[in-house]
DNA sequence: GTGAAAGCGCTAACAA
DNA sequence: TTGTTAGCGCTTTCAC
């Protein structure tokens, strides 16, 4: 099945080609083509089946009507959330998206730019990961719009659309404090992205803003690459001797992996320990009660980030940070 | 910053595009470049920061380097898992992936495969879904190569690489026969799904072949979009009354919203009851005792989708049809 | 060894 | 109202 081009339905019409382009990219009025010229044209188009090169179209045109997405894992419930409403409101505004995860390494991170830059997106929608600055710096050298989400560099300024991060973990703790409790511990990844350090900022604030001395045993750090392990000793540790009476988790991650060991040390929720995350996760419905948590508007940032790189995408600019707030999602397991 | 072009190496070097062309895609040697002229072509183009057009080359050399994906839901556990693989296995071999998540529905995937087309992809790799069969049949007149993953539809022949859902399911419920279970109930999904379809047949056939009559009120179906509800009045119906004594599910999703109210009524696992799931969650976590479970390998069909589909590209012809096998996880929810 | 030039499929300025 | 044509950035044949 012989590939149809412009020149097959323009010969088969017996008209030029540049009518055919006209009619086909809804030129016609504007084009001022004959109705019944056009018709045929439709017609013919749709009887060979004709299929527009895409390529050809943006080499042309400059504009190849897609975007790069680069996520920092797509199996985190995160990515794939916010992977589908950017896939979704692209979709919706006439653009393909381009995709690939860098699996937090910054080398994969760096080549998948250059991989998207090749194929001449017209903007790309990045979840930076750890040392990725320098990649970062390079792209706003060039003039290629991107926006950041998820994540940013304090000092860096750079179009992006983020949570407030200090914002939700103030709340959130503010929210623990209001049900009564005072003893309240904060587990983190000890990592050096800006979007978990101020999480540990709100935590400390709020408690500092309700008089409450924060207990620097009681604020811990996990590592990222043996979270389970450092979360048991943590676990253990916040629940015998000086007792907490209440665990922040500053991810879903680890708060399943937290409530894992809470679940085995037969620790009872809200009675003995109150628990709160951010984010949620399917693994909660497992969990005795339902767990409160902070909730991201995954598909609300999406949304906003490819509108924003469009608007980009069109009149190049002014830089825009969005700040998007989390939603409190109150449960049983905080006690009152 | 002015786009650096292939143009501008040669006039800066004092060559012609041609030697550059050679130089930069790694046919000095085959085309005999001279190795000076080479040497400064290769570094006047890291000097300029030179990135090839990927459409230019693409629409002369009629290859696009490029794979379209379409997954049923980006959010499912097995669409991230699989994405994943497949993007880093079409990165290794050289090609970036194009993507997009059908959400179930057949017009959308209809779209896609055609925004796909368009975008010249050299193959794709699909997940069906109900009601693509016209979509997928058109495909086949085409000359474009794709595989299935997954889903295939039992009365057309094409490229897939699927489980071997049969024998999972026969397998994994002779494991339970093995156990010692002879009340074995399976809940699954009650679309027209052949993958799942077949669970349901291995089920039976692994019952008839140890010589248990198959108990029609122990094979329950679920609407899918009201699985909750209905899996409620499963669960409750198979622990009352009649009581069965295991119950296996079709899918990780079905297996949470299980346990979920297996949890509510206080059912202990496994001693009253044992409990299986195809797929894992990781919500089986927080759950009572670790889940048994038949595992589907990701990796390795993400892996063998991106090389059949490659090896199509380079020649087409025979019709390749892959079944993995799942990995049985023996686990604590089964009693012995 | 190297260069000139055609042409991939399309758009859009210009001519008619 | 319609047709002609240059050219997007690259590869590759053919000539030198």
């Amino acid at each position: 099945m012989k590939k149809i081009g412009l020149k097959d339905i323009a010969s088969h019409v017996g008209v030029s080609t540049a009518l055919v382009s006209y009619v086909l990219n809804g030129q016609a009025e504007e084009k001022q083509v004959g109705k019944e010229i056009a018709e045929k044209i439709k017609q013919a188009a749709e009887e060979l089946n004709y299929r527009p090169n895409q390529l050809a179209k943006s080499l042309k045109t400059r504009k190849s009507n897609t975007i790069g997405l680069i996520v920092a894992d797509i199996n985190y419930r995160f990515s794939s959330g916010i992977t589908r409403a950017i896939e979704a409101e692209a979709k919706r505004k006439n653009y393909t998206v381009i995709f690939g995860s860098s699996n937090e390494s910054s080398d994969k991170f760096n080549e998948l730019v250059n991989v998207l830059i090749n194929h001449q997106v017209d903007g790309l929608i990045l979840v930076p990961v750890e040392h990725s600055e320098a990649s970062i710096a390079s792209l706003q050298k060039s003039d290629l719009p991107f926006v950041l989400i998820d994540r940013n560099f304090p000092n860096m300024i750079t179009n992006c659309v983020l949570l407030d991060n200090y914002k939700a973990a103030y709340d959130s703790t503010t929210h623990l404090i209001n049900q009564g409790h005072k003893k309240i511990a904060f587990i983190n990844y000890n990592n050096r992205l800006f979007n978990l350090q101020e999480r540990n900022r709100g935590y400390i604030a709020a408690l500092e803003d309700h008089g409450i001395e924060p207990h620097p045993a009681w604020s811990l750090f996990v590592r990222q690459n043996h979270y389970e392990q450092d979360m048991r000793k943590a676990i253990h540790q916040l629940t015998s001797g000086s007792k907490c009476d209440a665990i922040f988790f500053a991810t879903d991650r680890l708060a399943i992996s937290g409530l894992k060991e809470i679940v085995n040390l037969k620790i009872k929720v809200p009675e003995e320990l109150s628990v709160f995350s951010f984010d949620e996760s399917e693994a909660f419905e497992l969990f005795s009660c339902p767990v409160s948590h902070a909730r991201q508007p995954l598909e609300k940032m999406g949304k906003i980030a490819v509108n924003m790189l469009l608007d980009l995408v069109n009149k190049p600019g002014v830089v825009n940070q969005i700040y998007l707030e989390t939603e409190l999602v109150a449960a049983k397991s905080c006690r009152e």
